[in-house]
DNA sequence: TATGAATGAGCCTTCATTCAT
DNA sequence: TATGAATGAAGGCTCATTCAT
């Protein structure tokens, strides 16, 4: 990696949770250049705009996230453990694998209505963390863990829409028992598969 | 109503909207200003400041959402038709009750790092949310409807969640394809529990 | 007095110490206004604009030293009681006989260079006080109380330069100290002229 | 000096006989825009805000006022004639050494109550102009030329009082008679302490 | 490549003043 | 006479971005 490269990677890094915690339009360029001590010139001399920061940093938030439960499935040896593992990464709403919050909500939020390619990269998240859900359910089945009949399409949406439901109750409520309820419920989902 | 309050009111009606779709940080007095055809300093005579302002905003789209809530709850006549009437509200993310999406998930996400009284806001919102769900239940329980052994408040929560986080998924990809796998799972939910 | 007179006397009652402490052009009209309680026209209809309120109070904050020196040089009974007496009135800047401090000082300085009216009030109130205090020094030489050869023009201006030198060293000094040694000073050249 | 501080001293030379002259509440920030020809932003690179600014200002007019005098007692060669040429610097209020007239007076009436800080950089000029004078007198004393029994103290702050009072004298009377009458008397007093 | 000075549009807010009621 | 809603210019300040060095 270039000189060049490692300060426009180090950049990302810095600017990353401060995007997502305050937020896109409340996050001010100076407050990246306070964060990474570098000056104006410097700054836009790796970043077109703004706006080109912007989707480095959603991607990395995103992949920073994506690494988390990765990592954490691929520690789990069955199906079921993995499933377990991916609810346990996202149960802590209020002390999250990723500073800031889930950044698919918080950008999908935030850019809906506005902002497309952010939109557009939340929107991919979203499909990739059902399909991954998904998957493992698939290999579930196919290695003998879960009942064939399940749908898991289905069940990957209703998983995923059910910790990112949880992730604003717990994060308005400013604790996670909610979360616990919601583990509880898919725990007992998944149960009811096994076979 | 005095003239003050009506303009007050008037303010915030059109104000509603526009935070709720362009957030709070990237909406300036000045779109307020447009929107409403007065003069800038016009509305610092209702309004201390902006964040006064918000705060009525918030208010005001969190009472819009729970008044079609209520309303289509008041039309359904057993507490089964209650629960599918709050769903059926909701079940359109790109076409939602409130223009600009779910002001629970959009407040909620731009509040919970940086704006304890909208976060509180959004909080309390989101447990009324959850006790009309309960509630409901908890009648048809009473009522023969449903199987008294029904957990409420647990299933309230992941109803909930479900339908928030279907949000996200639906407005970000632009469609409520998968709004409909969620409704479909909480419809046959609900059903298992009738008598 | 009629109503209109009484509400209006009432309103430069109450401003002029605002004025005198934070100067005229820090002073809001809103300021006067929650000062008197009444509302924004109801000030309005007694003063014409803003210019029109701070001629009545720079006249008024005059005409209250005015009357604190008056009052003083009246319970004296000989000229350099008198003089005395118009000394102490201002020995303590920290506390001064007008709230805000000497207005001639205060209004004076703001007004120099950008407000002709004002200028001139400040002016006549200048010449008056020096008239004052040579006044009662040629009251003092026909009453054989002082010796005729002082020059009284001459003396008032010092005194009255020095007094208001006093007050801005007190002032930003925040204690009277500066002011005894002038009072000092003061009434050893009076005595001096005794005979 | 860096470009950066070569803008900025430019700022402050330019401001300070604004604000001066206008005081520090009616002098706005477009003003010094408009002073400089510089944008409004740039303005605030050099400095944090309004205030900012302002200390700065007070300190350079002081300095100002400070050399002006500095240079005059320099070229007198006796402690006597140094005494006149301070008097003499400050003889002419309506064209006054500095423009705007006497910082120490201009900010010290508009600072007395409302600005610690500015108030305290006044306080601190006005403690060292009396130094000025009393050291002044007191080589005077060493080197022969004044009686040993002067109080160099006293008559410091009332000589330093008189020219300020006779400031504000001539200032609102458009003309320097009075600070005639003033600087004849301290000649004469100066005069009297000669051996 | 890196720096930081410079820009000017735009933001939130305040102000003196007017006017319909 | 009194009220307070309405106005729009102006105020202090921030922002994303550019550019000379």
């Amino acid at each position: 990696m270039s000189k060049g490269d490692e300060t426009r990677q180090f950049i990302i890094e810095r600017a990353a949770p401060i995007f997502n915690t305050k937020g896109i339009a409340a996050t001010a360029m100076s407050d990246i250049m306070e964060a990474t001590k570098l000056s104006k010139g410097s700054t836009y001399v790796h970043f077109e705009d703004k706006n080109e920061l912007v989707l480095e940093v959603v991607d990395h938030n995103m992949q920073l996230l994506g690494s988390k439960i990765s990592s954490a499935i691929g520690k789990a040896n069955t199906a079921k453990e993995k499933l377990f593992a991916y609810i346990d990464v996202l149960r802590t709403p209020t002390h999250p694998p990723v500073a800031g919050g889930c950044p698919m909500l918080n950008f999908g939020m935030e850019a809906d209505d506005r902002n497309e390619p952010v939109k557009q990269k939340v929107h991919q998240a979203v499909k990739v963390s059902q399909k991954i859900i998904a998957d493992i359910i698939r290999n579930g089945i196919e290695s003998g863990e879960f009942k064939p009949t399940w749908d898991y399409d289905e069940f990957a949406t209703i998983m995923f829409a059910m910790i990112e439901g949880g992730q604003l109750i717990c994060r308005v409520a400013g604790n996670n028992s909610k979360m616990s309820v919601i583990s509880n419920v898919l725990h007992r989902m998944i149960d009811e598969q096994g076979i």
